[in-house]
DNA sequence: CAGATATACATAACGTGTTATGTATATCCT
DNA sequence: AGGATATACATAACACGTTATGTATATCTG
């Protein structure tokens, strides 16, 4: 049975991370009970600030171990039953309490830093830190990274390609039906692919990606259509005319140029027509090269069609914002 | 207000991990609020797990998200009481369950992998994927290591370096004794040091390292003490006889070598005897040269020196297993 | 084939995080 | 000065992981 958190990879990644956090907190009791140490785990980092910071207060100590007050409050209790700290009530301000450490209490902590803490440390050590960056260099990292903008906020704005599924047949005729009727009309190829995009692109070993932009939605979609052995025609690519102006576009173009690369194809071309203006400029800012021949082989697919480019596959990708890779 | 986590370094890994898991859960949850899922955090790894491998059973399902059994239980329970998912006893063997998806359920993931995983996956990997190796590579190697040999397995053996703390200072007494009195006999020189370590060296700025050997605790000692400007003798370097043979010397020099060289010195020296053979290898094998100047300068300070070594600190450290840093 | 053992899942109890709220004390403002 | 507001910590309730144990069903064995 394979393990799910990691097939599902950067989505998982804080039920992952909170899986090897209770493996490794729950080996670290066992260390430590070997050693005949009672205090719980939940202990230890209270005792590790006080023994480096000395006395604080509950709100100090919120502040030093970065969980909430009632999480502190606990860990304090279960000290205060040990033993190990005991607290004063503050004279200048009566709400406050300082914890200090009794004679238990340092006690205790010098045999823990005497004979547990560096062997548990130089273990943790020894499983993550790696050859290039140890393990908590990236922690570091994304610790920071959170501090400056939520994850929530990062989900929110910004674009998310997502493979097709039948259930986006719909919206995959829509995107498109909006800007070829306004801008041209509908042809039986059109009609064909559009309402049977899995026969027609997927089955034949081509691929649909779709935008998805934070708070909107499904907005746009991009085909990569095989057309002859070896061949593929980037088509069907539009965008909801509602979510214009965040670069979806541009960011659904790369990942599907991206998807391109991936796929073991010699051509690849797209047909336009010299009234879509925008969407050549873009073509060409992605790395599209006009192509007269293209236009000859297979110019007779629409009528619209006036304009042919290639895309140099074996070219390195144009600097744009990488996009992550879509969920399966 | 420092973040004791961070100062301990990976002494504090498991709590570190615990802490940005709950940070990244909480506002994945957050993410899915906002977008009217009712689902909590911890039904979301057996929905995918369903969605993506089928139909399973209890103890499938354990082995897929790598959780107890009993967490299996209730977040089945929650997604029964949510209309997510249904169970059926296996016809096979009535104590089997099959956990499959309802209609609902299906629908459910499909509007998730819509409209909520891509962006969080694309917010997850933006917080975590590197310039070198992304977080995920490293938490598979972790992981991967953890299986090879526990946390606790890997602490209880093996050496650990300890700073000096005054509560020591016995151990630096006894350690030391038991060599110098088996094969010389302690001189004056000897028992201002080892009875004055903090003054003697700490204080005039050197350094004492302790090795702790997996089940057995301190068992070696060797200091840094400076003798003249910028020059420093190794010394009072020794492991206790029931500890020998488990290479806690070669790994307690090793460190004390590392320690050296980040200290800013220009010389370091020792002193010895012809009859600490085995010493004089060791101190060979890890790089010190014999040296007739230095012990013709210094060798007066013990009655029994009689060899003289220095060690050449612009030259990079011998290819000995790296020692963890020690504790502060 | 009956009783012992093993297996699959459920339940109980508990540790440790969270958010929401209560209570006593400080501080601010008219 | 006195009432409103803010602050420091305590408490309650709950989420979600754990281990230990209970219960029904399979399977093994003499």
């Amino acid at each position: 049975m394979p393990d799910i958190l990691q097939d599902l990879g950067y989505l998982a990644l804080g039920s992952r991370l909170k899986r090897l956090a209770e493996r490794l907190q729950a080996d670290a009791t066992q260390v430590f009970e070997q050693n005949c140490f009672v205090t719980q785990p939940s202990h230890f980092p209270l005792l590790a600030a006080l023994d480096r910071y000395g006395p604080l207060t509950v709100g100090e100590a919120v502040a030093a171990l970065g969980v909430s007050q009632p999480a502190v409050t606990r860990s304090l209790l279960g000290l205060i039953d040990l033993g190990l700290a005991e607290t004063t009530v503050s004279e200048t301000d009566r709400r406050q309490k300082s914890i200090s450490l009794t004679p238990d209490g340092i006690a205790a902590i010098a045999r823990m830093k005497r004979d547990v803490w560096p062997h548990v440390a130089r273990a943790a050590e020894e499983l993550a830190a790696g050859p290039d960056a140890g393990l908590l260099d990236q922690l570091a990292r994304v610790e920071a990274a959170l501090d400056e903008r939520s994850l929530s906020e990062r989900a929110r704005d910004g674009h998310a390609i997502v493979d097709y599924s039948d259930d986006l047949a719909d919206a995959f005729y829509t995107i498109n039906a909006e800007w070829i009727t306004e801008m041209f009309s509908l042809e039986p190829e059109d009609r064909h692919v559009l309402s049977h995009p899995r026969e027609a692109i997927i089955d034949k070993g081509g691929a649909i990606l779709f935008v998805s932009t934070g708070g909107l939605g499904i907005v746009g979609t991009c085909a990569l259509m095989p057309v002859a052995d070896g061949t593929f025609e980037l088509t069907k690519m539009g965008v909801l005319k509602t979510a214009r102006g965040r670069k979806a576009g541009e960011y659904l173009l790369a990942a599907t140029l991206d998807r391109a690369r991936s796929m073991d194809m010699e051509t690849l071309f797209l047909l336009t027509s010299r009234k879509c203006e925008s969407a050549i400029h873009l073509y060409e800012k992605l790395g599209f090269r006009h192509d007269a021949g293209i236009l000859a082989t297979f110019g007779k697919r629409y009528e619209r069609c006036n304009v042919a480019m290639t895309y140099p596959l074996d070219q390195p990708a144009q600097d744009i914002a990488a996009p992550a890779g879509p969920i399966a």
